[in-house]
DNA sequence: GTCTAATGAGTTGTAATTAC
DNA sequence: GTAATTACAACTCATTAGAC
């Protein structure tokens, strides 16, 4: 008989609309109002812990929602991709990397649990959160982050059909379990790697 | 992981009913500072006494006021709302959170019991004293609290009686939903497939 | 007795860490 | 880079205790 379970830290936002509050003023959507500068050395209220693992960053709503949404394009972003995002969202780069990490890793858990339950319950099929569903997303990587790797450097970087023969060859030496998932990055060609070095060809329209 | 203390099963169902909330006309006119006198000790504020349980902190008609005003608007509030109603009532930090813990508690118990009531009792509707029957509020959380929402408090007041931290603040997490428990996982921004960064359309300056 | 602020064990999600 | 693990942080519920 409970209304409500919202147990454990978490946030990400719908679409969602001040609908029956927001008396007096509201605007909805742009969190510009405060200066949002996230302290990401040490900053929670009081001291929790002192010389300790560094302190757990809390990401804002927007952050969170551009990281999602950079991970949903590109899962395995390359180092310029994570200074941008450093830059962008007043994050330290281990931090984004880290993000980067641990959401393949969930995305992982949590393909492997849909596919499991899939696999299992066929026909249980209720209309639980469909965030974990675009778990289609290809999440082997190829080691091409080694430090001579070929895609960042300059001079190889924009004909995708060399490293779509190249090293599109699927045959990642710690491929472990999951066939399902299939190849890393080299897919990532509709979103051409010669743009990652300039900002991604997309601009921020702001 | 210390199971010194046997737990009840731990198992949920949900049941919401209508969240009826008052927007703007919370606490119109809010304590400024006329006089509210506070025995925030230094017991429990500056010091914790280990072992010693803190002193029970006596409320003033005007902290309840506001407290509940501001709890029926968003009964998860984030940090920056406790925040806020620490300074303008000159309660701990930590006073204040485990206030709105226990108004949530106590709205769930009395939803409940509500909907025992009209369960069991269809026919038998006699007025029994309402005086906490307004908690018909809705505590489903979809996100919580955070830094920087672009959220208004609704418990602002309008006038200027206190704008002493004016953080735009409002969460619309009054989502009414039937006997649905949100998972924290829910919702997530979904964006589409091959749009690599000018999705929400968020980015900051650069 | 009632009401409720405070406590603490328990759950959950996840940022950070470690081992590989 | 991964997988596993650890350490929080924000919540829950039940309970305890303090003032009426």
């Amino acid at each position: 008989q409970l209304p409500l379970r919202p147990h454990p830290p978490f946030l990400f936002l719908s679409q969602n609309q001040p609908l029956t509050l927001s008396p007096c003023s509201l605007s909805p959507g742009l969190p510009a109002n405060t200066s949002p500068q996230p302290q990401t050395t040490d900053l929670h209220r009081g001291e929790p812990h002192r010389g300790r693992r560094s302190s757990r960053t809390r990401f804002t709503e927007q952050q969170l929602e551009t990281l999602q949404g950079v991970f949903e394009a590109t899962p395995y972003p390359r180092e310029e991709e994570y200074d941008r995002l450093s830059a962008l969202l007043s994050l330290p780069n281990r931090v984004i990397v880290v993000w980067f990490q641990n959401a393949r890793q969930r995305a992982r858990k949590n393909q492997d649990r849909n596919d499991d339950d899939n696999t299992d319950n066929s026909g249980e099929d209720e209309g639980q959160g469909d965030s974990q569903n675009e778990n289609s997303m290809d999440l082997t990587y190829e080691y091409y982050t080694h430090p001579d790797s070929p895609v960042l450097d300059s001079s190889t970087p924009c004909t995708d059909s060399d490293h779509l023969t190249a090293k599109g060859e699927q045959t990642p030496p710690t491929r472990k379990q999951e066939d399902k998932i299939i190849s890393p990055q080299a897919n990532t060609s509709v979103v051409p790697e010669c743009q990652s070095e300039g900002e991604e060809g997309q601009e921020p329209e702001l």
